[in-house]
Parts: structure tokens; C-alpha cells; sequence
DNA sequence: CGCTCCCGCCAATTC
DNA sequence: GAATTGGCGGGAGCG
């Protein structure tokens, strides 16, 4: 009897269609594998530790890979490569869509993969998690015809469509029509949305992707938080209207966020290495600001705002709040301001907060969890 | 009721 | 031939 059941006794009428999202599964999966110390992860291991099906153990690695953290090293097996490796990754997707597409920067012309033996240019860009798609070593064409659906190489022209072009919210209708080409099909269509959706709260959830709504048509869309490599324009002022547009509201009570980063490395750069265990803060002036990468592995890469602990809600300005419950709430409580100056003392506390709330909701939620927990 | 997107069937690949 | 990967879309949860 006692076969796929779980041995967790839970309520059936408690089950939570968000608890088993993408989105918290990603999060999960990278509390327990972004700290010191790991390097190699395998696949069952990491299905038994987050108590979910390998299946979607497959859709958090491929996605994750797409964007240079994590690495296929053999079969079952996969190497961890980090947050830092986002960037890199991000600027070989730039470089591509750029040769594949060199005039792109209209909405309508993404540089879409579609059959990258066609429209490969010379980039000698050599990277293993860029390799994965854009090399078909000698492959007949029907081989090739299901790695162009793969969730990996969407993941990457997804995120080539906002690096690549100058629209800053991007409906995932839109870039599925984008994506899809000329197909017209409607199945395919919703097929490449649902896609879409996936990739989207895995993002959403690594902070590399902030849900909204359009202005005016109140249509959701998504924003691309992440590196946007080059020069990229629309810095601060368009790119994230903290404090004044807070449209994601919603979202936020949605998915934890394990790592607030601002990936536009310009002014000031706070690292964070590890889990919390040394923050460093750097000044620079211009974007050229080059990131110590003393402590590799992990580091998380804070831009000009750091986000800082506050509580609105007009409340009598004590921080003093007891163990948040849940994360609504803590969501609903607090809100990330951003300043410039002593970076260092408030986002030493910011960490230690956040490591604290994040540990007692995990408690709440559910009354015990793996043995794996403590070691945080 | 439309937007989301979990779930798991089953085909393609790899071992 | 078994095991691993992972495309795909039905249909249920949710606002």
C-alpha cells in the first residue's frame, strides 16, 4: 500500500494548487542547492529532498541551465555553476540574437531561434549551456525538430526578447506569437504559453522576472529584471519605478523571493557570497565596475538600490515585528525601500531578517520539514 | 469565465 | 530493453 503515497499526512482538503507551483519548486530547489559547498547535484537526490516528481525536477534544471546555473554533466547528474554565471550567460544570449538578427530593436523582429543551423553567425561564443542548442553536432533534422521545442532554447529566446528589444513589458501572448513565427496554429499557440507560463514563475520566483500589469490595458505582462548586459539604456527610472509603480503587488504575495538582486552592476555593488556569511560593498563609478569575485561559487550582485527592511502601513516605525505567519503577510508588511548609503549595516540586516522570517514561515507552514532545513 | 499552469501520459533519447 | 529525458495538452484551481 504504502507506495506513491507520501508518508506526509496531509489534509487533502488543504492541498494548494500555489504550493506546488513552478515557482516555489525553483525556490526550493535553489535554497537547497545556492550555498556553499555544492557542486554536484543529482537528480533523485533533488527529487527526494523537494518530495516531487522527477518530472519537474527536469523543468527547474533545464530552465536553470538555460541560463548558465547549473550544468549537464552526466546523466542524473548536474554541476553547479551559480548566480554569477547568469550574466555571462545573458551576454552570450545578447551576442547571439544580435548575429542572428542585427537590426532587431523593433517589437516585431526578435532575434528568434527558430533553425539555428540556418541563421548561426560566427560567434565563437564557447559556452557549454549555450552550446547545448545552438550546436546540433552532425544531427539529422528530426533530431533537431524536438530540441527546437525544448523548454531550455525557449527559455533562451524568451529571455532574448527582452534583451534584445526595446520593449520593457512583454505579455507572454505576445512573445509566444513572437516565438511561434509564422505558425498560426491556436493549439500550438496556447501550447507555447503554457510554456511560457512555466518559464515565467521560475524566473519570477529567481527574481530575473517581475509580473505587472500594462499601464493602460491592464493586460499582465512581464518586466526582465535580470542582466541586460551591453549598455543597456532605461536604467532606473524606466526599468523598475520602485515605490511608485507597485503593480506587482500581487505577485509578491504569490512566491517568496529568495534573492532581491538588481543585476545592472553600475554604481554600487553589494556581494553577497555564500548564504549571508561575508557581505561586501563596493563603490564605482562608472558601469565598468568590475565584481571581486574573490569568494566565486555563489554571489549575488546588488545594483544601486538595495533593498532594505521597512514597514509601511503607516505603522509607529519599530521593526519589531513578530514572526511573520505567512508569506502573505510578510509580503503585505513589508515592502523593499531603496537607498544608497550604508549599504552595508542595512543590507546586513536585511539578510539576517530575511533569513530569520524565511525560516519561521517555512516552520509555520509546514510543521516540520525535511532534516534537510537546519543546515541553513 | 478566462487566465493560470499542475500533472502525468507516453514518445524520444540515452545508457 | 530498461532507464532517463522531456514534449505536450487535458483539465482543474483560482481570481
Amino acid at each position: 500500500m504504502a507506495s506513491i503515497n507520501d508518508s506526509e499526512t496531509k489534509i487533502p482538503s488543504l492541498y494548494s494548487r500555489k504550493e506546488k507551483s513552478l515557482g516555489v519548486l525553483c525556490s526550493n530547489f535553489l535554497r537547497l542547492y545556492n550555498k556553499e559547498g555544492v557542486e554536484s547535484i543529482g537528480l533523485d537526490n533533488a527529487a527526494n529532498q523537494l518530495g516531487v516528481e522527477r518530472r519537474r525536477i527536469y523543468d527547474i534544471v533545464n530552465i536553470l541551465e538555460s541560463v548558465g546555473v547549473l550544468t549537464r554533466r552526466a546523466k542524473n547528474q548536474y554541476t553547479w555553476k551559480g548566480f554569477s554565471a547568469i550574466p555571462h550567460a545573458v551576454e552570450e544570449l545578447r551576442k547571439q540574437a544580435f548575429n542572428e538578427n542585427p537590426r532587431v530593436s523593433g517589437f516585431c523582429s526578435f532575434g528568434t531561434v527558430v533553425n539555428e543551423n540556418d541563421c548561426r553567425g560566427p560567434s565563437n561564443s564557447n559556452s557549454s549551456y549555450t552550446d547545448k542548442y545552438t550546436k546540433s553536432s552532425g544531427s539529422s533534422k528530426s533530431e533537431n525538430n524536438r530540441k527546437e521545442k525544448s523548454l531550455g532554447l525557449l527559455t533562451q529566446n524568451f529571455i532574448k526578447l527582452f534583451i534584445s528589444s526595446n520593449a520593457d513589458l512583454i505579455s507572454l501572448d505576445t512573445a509566444a506569437t513572437a516565438l511561434l513565427g509564422d505558425v498560426h496554429d491556436p493549439t500550438a499557440m496556447r501550447t507555447k504559453v503554457r510554456r511560457l507560463y512555466d518559464i515565467a514563475n521560475v524566473f519570477s520566483s529567481m527574481n530575473l522576472l517581475e509580473k505587472t500589469r500594462h499601464p493602460e490595458s491592464g493586460k499582465p505582462s512581464f518586466r526582465w529584471l535580470g542582466p541586460k548586459t551591453k549598455s543597456q539604456t532605461l536604467d532606473t527610472n524606466k526599468r523598475r519605478a520602485f515605490g511608485t509603480d507597485i503593480t506587482n503587488h500581487e505577485d509578491l504575495k504569490r512566491k517568496h523571493v529568495d534573492s532581491l538582486s538588481d543585476w545592472s552592476s553600475k554604481d554600487v555593488t553589494v556581494a553577497m557570497h555564500g548564504n549571508i556569511d561575508c557581505v561586501k560593498v563596493e563603490y564605482s563609478e562608472n558601469n565598468t565596475t568590475q565584481q571581486q569575485s574573490s569568494c566565486n561559487s555563489k554571489e549575488f550582485v546588488f545594483g544601486p538600490f538595495t533593498p532594505a527592511i521597512t514597514q509601511r502601513v503607516g505603522s509607529s516605525g519599530n521593526k519589531k515585528l513578530k514572526q511573520v505567519q505567512d508569506w502573505e503577510n510578510l509580503a503585505d508588511t513589508y515592502r523593499p525601500q531603496y537607498c544608497n548609503k550604508a549599504l552595508g549595516d542595512i543590507f546586513g540586516h536585511y539578510v539576517e531578517a530575511w533569513k530569520s522570517w524565511y525560516d519561521e514561515a517555512d516552520e509555520k507552514k509546514t510543521g516540520h520539514r525535511s532534516p534537510e532545513e537546519d543546515e541553513d
